[in-house]
Order: C-alpha cells, then structure tokens, then sequence
DNA sequence: CTGAAAGCGCTTACAG
DNA sequence: CTGAAAGCGCTTACAG
C-alpha cells in the first residue's frame, strides 16, 4: 500500500452498506440496469449523495474491457473551427464518461491514414476524424476495427460511418443570398469537386447566371493567404471583376477581404463576401462576416451517438449510415452593409 | 466474461513471458525504474515491440490509486487564445500518459471558486485553473487538497502555484514598441488595478510622457464590444484623440480597430494599435496585430511539472512557486504599416 | 535482483 | 430480486 495523506475517496461498498443494499444493486441504480423498487433507487441516491460518491472510472472501465477513450482527430487545434468543434465533442464526450484524446493530423493525408488505423498512445475504444483529404477507397483499405465516425464534407456512402451539414444545401444558401442581393458576378474562392462547387452551381443555374469558369478559382489550402491570392487573382480579370465571393471557409473569406481592401474595394459595397464555419472571428472583424454556421453541438451529439452504437454492437456489424445535421446562414455586414 | 469479438490486446504478462522475464522486471522496464540490466532491458523492449504493447492505463491508475486525469479551467474553449493554451496542455499531458478534462467556468467568478472546489464528475489528480477572477483571498479559503496550479495575470505570492509571463514586463515591451514609433498620446484599453496597467504606466514614465488618467479606460469583459466602445469613448475626446493604443488583449484590440475603421481612422497612421495575446486572428486581420506573444508552450510545460511535482509529493507539502516563462513582441502592420 | 501474491474498485455471470 | 465471488491488468510491498 502506498502511504496516501488524502482522505480515501468512497467506494461502492461504502455506498451499499449505508443504503443497506447490495453492491450489484447500487451498481444497478448507477447504471440503470434493472429492477430496482423506487424505495430501494431513493434510499441508493440518497446514500451517494450523503457521501459524495464518483464512480472511479479507472476501475470501471478496467472491468468492462474499455479505456473510455475516444480520439478526436482534427488538422490542427488552432484552427478556430476545429477548436470550437472540439469544444462540443469533449461536451458531449463528458456526459458519457468519456474521455476525448485530441490529435492533430496537421491536414496531412499520410496522418489521415495512419489515424485510420488507430495506432495511438493510449487505447481508445473509438474514433471520430475530421477529414480533410480521405477518400472512400481509404476506408475499405481499412483493417482496424475501432468503431470510427467520420466528419468533414466529403461523403463516404455505405463505407463509413458519416456525419456532416448538408454541404451542397448549405453553399446554395449562400449563393442564393448573394443572388437575393442582386448580385450576379459571383465567383467562387476555393473550387474543387465536391458538394459546396455543386451547391455553388446549383444556385447560379437555378438563378438563370451563367457559370463562369474564371470565376471559380482553386486554392491549395484552406489559408488566410490563399484566398488573398485567389482574390487579387480574380481581380486581376479587369472590368469583368465579381460583385460577390463566396469563399468555402472563413478564414479563406478573410484572406479574400484583406485582398479587396489591399484593392481599395469596399466591402459589401463593391464586393459581397460569404464565408463557411461560423468561427469566432467571423463576428469579430469588420465589417462581420456573414457565413454558414453548422450546428456544432447537433455534429458533435451525432457523432457521438453513432460511436456509442458501434461500441454498443461491441464489434458486430452496424450498418454505415451517413447523417446530416442542421445548419444556418448567418447574414452579417460582408453582406448586409455597415451600420453601427 | 463479455463476449469480445475484438482481438485480445496483449498484456504485461505476454511481454514478460517473451522475453523470458518476470511481470516486474517488464514493470521496472516501462516505468524506467530500478537496476535492470542493459540486456534484459533490451530483450523487454524487443518484447513489446514485438507484440504492439501499450499499457492499459485503467488498470495501471487502479493500481496506482490515481485517476489519470487532471482538469483545465478555462473562462471558455471558444476563445482563442484559450483553444490556443488547451491545445498546448493536452500535448504536454499526453507526454505524460495524462489526460484532460476541459472545463469551462464562463469567466464568472462563483464557477472559478467552484472549480477550487474540485466538483468534478470525474476523480482528478490535479487542476489548473486559469483564473479570471480568483483572489489570493480565495485560495487562502481553499480547503481541498487536490493539487492546483494557477494561470494568469493575477499573481498569487505564496498562497498558490502559479505560472505566467511577466506581464508587467510585456506591458513595457508593448507600450515601449509605440513610444519608440514615435506615439506621445498611448491609450490603456482595459484599464484595472494590476500588472499589465503597472507596465504602462512604467514604460510611460520611463518614456518621461505623461500618464493621463483620460486614456485609461476600463472595460467590463475582454471582448471586442468593449474594446469598440472603450475606443469610441477615447475619440470622443475631441482633438485630443490618442495615437496609440494598448489593449489588454488581441479581441478587445480587433474591438478597437473596428471602432477606429468606423470613424474613418486609419491604422497605424493615425493610431497604431498593439495587443495581448497573440490569437491565431491576429495575423489574419488587416491590418495583421502586433500584439505579445507568451510562450504557451512554456506555458503548458511549466504548468504540469508544477502538479506532477504536487502529485509526486502525495499530499505533503510542496512551498508554492510563482515561475516565469517568455513572451515576445511580435511586430505586425497594426504598427508597422500596410506594405503588400 | 526475481517471483508469487495481494490489492486497487469496479462489473458481471453464477448460484441461491 | 440479492449476495458472494471471480476477474479486469496493472503496481508494489514482501519473502526469497
């Protein structure tokens, strides 16, 4: 035994023995296991509360076969988006009596993958990665079982366990607002394939706007610098400059904003900006951002709650679903126009 | 015996029987202790290599009557530059097979004592509280045991562990920068009793310019709404507007620059603006924020020694330390000027 | 230096 | 429905 001069934390067996009950019924009542009569639930409570019991989850999860470990694998913590993300898993992780081992990938496919097949330092009972680079075949390469739950805009169908805003949705409600605004010069700042250019699509097309190659420029990161870059790019197409942007994350909106003020362009005025993420900073800056904002408490709750029925199935088959949560636009000055 | 479809993780006896040795001797192996011979510590490693070996750290804190976890109390994870220090925390603890549980106090003070308390849902073996509020009062009146280590501009003397920059230091370096541009008019945005004032109004001193009580305003919160009306207020003085301000933090500087961009003032022509902190915003906004920059990697690290040194001590007595880690001014446009 | 054994605080078949 | 007991995988006095 080690000499310990804290004063020694209530057990189980101190519970039990004040309610005059049986560990495995206080352990029924804790777990909501059971029939347990409500007089015997009452006087357990009462008797937890009395000594100020907590489970020690060390023990616990050591006589389940669990670590109640998740990872949370993210780019980079320091991407406000990701940190606020982080924020409502370890929230929603908490409530569970789950413990959230965040990692940071560095936006890195190689480190993607790697995740992917769980080698971490401590044992994790599941997995939620944020990706930003893999794709479906990744995943049926896969040989680890750690139940896993995938996030980020890119879909895996019946592949992976999946959950995301309506992606396509969401950037059709941007665009259109810049539509509804009367704007009809509209580029897009950070084209690739995938569900946010189709929704971008989507919007000109049903709008009768002709869509514009020039106009929907590729970055190669989600960076400050390179929406400032693909900015000054597309200001550089002379007369035929956009009277709105939209930017597929808010910190490429914010580089895209630096460009037009570097330019002398006024914000909403010449140029109309939307962003994606709904980061701190986006109401922060001036003028304000307005952006798409997922639900993050809704994402980080779902996924969740599919890690938890993985883990529940204990290794037996659970049906990929791929889930979608809410999302709203947020409409601020970048759009709406300054007025303090 | 639950039915486990998964495959057995190998454990500290598969190691020893490998390698031929005792369950001990692989003990004394991972945990660095003891006189183990350079070839058996060879063997043991190739052992557990060999079969993928992690600890299983339930059973390790089980043994150890020690929970694994320690809990950051920050005002809010959606802060930056409390996302920032997280980040750092987490790191450092992981190092030592530690995890993290995130709390949020909201910056109110009756949470920040509550959290003194240590009502937590789970055990923990240490805390660190970055306090907003906490007095030395409060922790005189501390009656748990858990071991603590404070965050902060507060300092605690020798009531409590605490580590934090100088910021009076940082203070002087950040209003020394805008004496040194040349500035005679420097504003105090956030203004109150303590370290960071005591640093501007020594660097103005030691500047022999004088301390005006008009330029020192106080703010209700470290936002950006009060950095905006505290900086209207200062323009409001009429001809005698400043031409240089320090914020107390990076937020309630972008709140300032708002303020000033609103009136038509232009940074840092007419009023160079430095901040506190270095958020990840404060290079994306434009003009990009010369603010101070503390080492939160320094941070972090010193921060744990301090309850690793606590926990090792077992409840006995540990002289509380006050350390200092570095901070740098980082020079950016807010200063420096725009040069694209 | 090593090995056998007790113990950490839970959960969970199992027998009553 | 309840109780006694085994077992989870470590650490650590203890005896050799």
């Amino acid at each position: 035994m080690v000499h310990d001069r804290r004063s020694p934390q209530p057990r189980l067996t101190d519970v039990a023995e004040i309610a005059g009950v049986s560990m495995k019924t206080v352990s029924n009542v804790i777990n909501g296991y059971a029939h347990v009569s409500e007089r015997t639930r009452t006087r357990v409570l009462a008797a937890i509360e009395e000594v100020g019991y907590r489970p020690n989850l060390s023990a616990r999860n050591l006589a389940r076969g669990r670590s109640g470990v998740i990872a949370l694998v993210v780019p980079r913590l320091e991407m406000p988006y990701f940190a606020a993300l982080a924020g409502r898993v370890v929230e929603r992780a908490e409530a569970r009596g789950w413990f959230v081992l965040i990692h940071e990938s560095g936006g890195d496919l190689a480190a993607e993958r790697e995740a992917l097949e769980g080698r971490f330092p401590q044992r994790i009972d599941g997995l939620i990665v944020s990706a930003q680079h893999l794709a479906p075949a990744d995943l049926a390469a896969r040989t680890d079982r750690t139940p896993l739950v995938l996030l980020g805009e890119q879909t895996f169908g019946s592949v992976a366990h999946h959950v995301a805003i309506d992606n396509t949705e969401a950037a059709r409600a941007a665009v259109g607002h810049l539509v509804h605004l009367g704007r009809r010069r509209i580029a897009l700042v950070g084209a690739t394939p995938g569900p946010r250019q189709q929704g971008y699509i989507e919007a000109l097309e049903s709008a009768g706007l002709p869509v514009l190659p020039e106009l929907m420029v590729p970055i190669t990161a989600n960076s400050g610098e390179e929406g400032e870059r693909a900015a000054r790019a597309l200001l550089d197409l002379g007369a035929a400059t956009p009277d709105g942007i939209f930017a597929v994350t808010d910190w490429v909106a914010l580089g895209a904003m630096r460009a037009l003020h570097l330019r002398g362009l006024h914000v909403p005025d010449d140029v109309a900006v939307v962003g994606f993420d709904d980061i701190p900073y986006a109401r922060a800056v001036t003028p304000s951002l307005t952006t798409i904002s997922p639900d993050r408490s809704a994402l980080a709750e779902a996924a969740l709650r599919m890690l938890e029925a993985q883990i529940a199935a204990d290794g037996g088959p659970v049906p990929p679903v791929d889930e979608r949560v809410p999302f709203t636009l947020v409409v601020r000055e970048s759009t709406a126009g300054i007025h303090p």
